[in-house]
RNA sequence: CGGGGCGUAGCGCAGUCUGGUCAGCGCACUACCUUGGGGUGGUAGAGGUCGCAGGUUCAAAUCCUGUCGCUCCGACCA
């Protein structure tokens, strides 16, 4: 390909909104450009990139046993009524009518058309186990777009589903697959870590995220510093952490305590460490046919986790409660305790027969001092945030907190879609049986981005050798240069005619131009036909280092063809 | 969903408060000259119903109303 003829329009100015490296560098690059909000073109540097992970992914699913298909991107919404999902997905799934008033969803994951097409089709367990994928557009109308292609509206997805005969062959495969999309970020050359994960809108039971590792990422992971536990923060574990109740003496009562309703409050009131406060947090559960005030119990130097709460909950949503709302479900704001009465409450497995501890005493400007847990049936639940410094349930080290961007989701699934959809098939003993399912999800144009926030320099773009659109850019140093160009011309030829892909920068530029061009698309290296020909020699540039070689121009072929 | 901001040339912006002399700047683009190893310098150009609709006025980019779009912080988010 030549320059002068590709569509790539470079820029020296970035988008106002654009702060993530990936967003700056693949627009700047002229890779994607944005058509509406969290919705992008693709242009052709982009589409290259696009189709060679694509293609990573493709190969290894298929080695792994699994069928591409392609389904419609628009779904029926009769099949979300079915699923009974389309309450909980929300705003998030975009609905329309047609024009004869009957009511479809742009397809923000294929579940329910997955069963949907698999079921009547495949009756018996002889025909499985069967992994299905597809690589499509997906859409979810988020509420707040942002990060270019890492928080789009649109965007591509490899989603796989599959189906089997028992929990124990859906857990093989589940296996294989977390094998198989670590092969498929080892190719892509990303930093990552597969961590537990919460199940979410989705269902199902285990599931774990392939995070790749990167300052800018939206999700807090934990890490141990010893094992292999890792965990999104939503789902960390971490042991007991206990509090030394040495040189704690407390006389059981009920203390007044006015204007002390915070734990930092209470912690200076009593001269206390906050591990001994119960915090009491208020929240209203918003279920399909009622609302209600639940109440979590925390030790008090620790913090609630949203999504552990909303999951014991069950409701649809977690809000904050207000003053008013507290009091009128009979409750008293700043004095909330653990005895409070007709009231849902959880508390968190920390508390578990703790003694000698501080909380509301649900009455005004009082606190009950020496509460124990001990022996009180409360429903113990795990509901705190991981903190750095916590310690790992699996070897005891200490933990620590990172960032990462989500690229794949694994879960074995169960029956919740097959027993919705009635998807069943006969069994060995010819009965009729839900499909075991497990479900899998890549985001392939999500990749694209997360490759450059891993890969980049404040040049640009730093593509690795699986993804990278060309593998080598000749620069014309000069183009009026006659002798310059016309080996430049012999070179590119050559080149092709050996079968890799080239781009030649033959545009009417001044050096500095095309060699901060090269630097912005970040291909991995460059020959630079300049000066030095008129002594023989050209310059071969790594990308990664920036690093110039001079090799002469007779071997420069056979040089690059080793590579 | 709560709270802000912005729509003026392909991109980034000034002009709006105080209506008329206001269709402007930088980059990019076209032609010619110049330069030729880190976005060279110059001359001459092309390009905009000032997001859209309505209103006020002798007069609207500017004031008013509505509407659409984009965006930032937070909430939310397989």
């Amino acid at each position: 390909m030549r320059l002068s003829k590709l569509f790539a329009p470079t820029t020296k100015e970035a988008p106002k909104d654009a702060v993530l490296p990936s967003h700056i560098y693949l627009v700047r690059g002229g890779f994607i450009a944005q058509i509406g909000s969290g919705i992008y073109n693709y242009l052709p540097l982009g589409k290259m990139v696009l189709d060679k992970i694509r293609a990573i992914v493709k190969e290894e699913l298929d080695n792994a046993g699994c069928q591409e298909v392609l389904l419609g991107f628009v779904t029926p919404y009769e099949l979300w009524k079915e699923s009974g999902r389309s309450e909980k997905f929300g705003s998030e799934l975009l609905r329309f009518k047609d024009r004869k008033n009957n009511d479809f969803v742009l397809g923000p994951t294929h579940e329910e058309a997955m069963v949907d097409l698999v079921r009547n089709r495949v009756k018996s367990y002889k025909q499985l186990p069967l992994h299905l994928y597809q690589i499509n557009t997906k859409f979810r109308d988020e509420a707040r777009p942002r990060y270019g292609l890492l928080r789009g509206r649109e965007f591509i997805m490899e989603d796989g589903y599959s189906f089997h005969e028992s929990v124990e062959d859906m857990q093989r495969e589940y296996a294989l697959m977390e094998k198989t999309y670590s092969k498929i970020l080892d190719r892509l050359g990303l930093r990552y870590r597969a961590v537990e994960a919460d199940s979410g809108a989705i269902g199902g039971s285990g599931s774990k995220e392939f995070m790749v590792l990167a300052e800018n990422g939206e999700d807090d992971i934990v890490i141990c510093e010893k094992c292999d536990y890792a965990a999104n923060i939503e789902a960390a574990k971490r042991a007991k952490k206990g509090v030394s109740n040495e040189e704690i003496e407390m006389t059981p009562g009920d203390f007044h305590t006015p204007d002390v309703r915070t734990i930092d409050e209470l912690a200076a009131f009593f001269r206390i460490d906050p591990g001994h406060l119960v915090k009491a947090v208020a929240k209203k559960a918003l279920f399909e046919d009622h609302e209600e005030i639940v109440l979590f119990f925390l030790r008090g130097d620790d913090t609630l986790q949203e999504t552990k709460a909303l999951s014991v909950t069950g409701a649809l949503e977690l809000t904050d409660a207000t003053e008013e709302e507290l009091e009128k479900a009979g409750l008293i704001p700043g004095y909330i305790g653990p005895e409070a009465e007709n009231v849902t409450k959880y508390v968190d497995q920390e508390l578990k027969d703790e003694d000698l501890m501080i909380c509301g005493a649900n009455r005004a400007e009082y606190h009950s001092v020496g509460y124990s847990f001990e022996g009180k049936d409360f429903d113990y639940r795990d509901l705190v945030t991981v903190k750095e410094g916590d310690i790992c349930v699996k070897c005891g080290s200490r933990l620590t907190l990172t960032r990462g961007i989500e690229a794949g989701h694994i879960f074995q699934l169960g029956t919740t879609y097959s027993e919705a959809l009635g998807a069943t098939f006969l069994n060995r003993n010819g009965k009729a049986e839900p499909f075991v399912m497990g479900t899998y999800g890549m985001g392939v144009s999500r990749l694209m981005a997360t490759i450059i926030e891993q890969h980049h320099d404040d040049k640009g773009c730093i593509w690795t050798e699986e993804t990278t659109p060309f593998e080598i850019m000749i620069i014309v140093s000069n183009s009026k240069n006659e002798q310059q160009r016309v080996f430049a011309e012999k070179l590119y030829e050559d080149l092709r005619a050996a079968g890799k892909s080239v781009l030649l920068d033959d545009r009417n530029e001044r050096f500095g131009f095309k060699i901060s061009d090269f630097e912005l698309f970040g291909f991995p290296k460059a020959v630079i036909v300049g000066k030095g020909l008129a002594e023989g020699n050209v310059q071969i540039v790594q990308r990664k280092t920036l690093e110039k070689e001079d090799v002469s121009a007779e071997t420069v072929l056979e040089k690059l063809m080793e590579s």
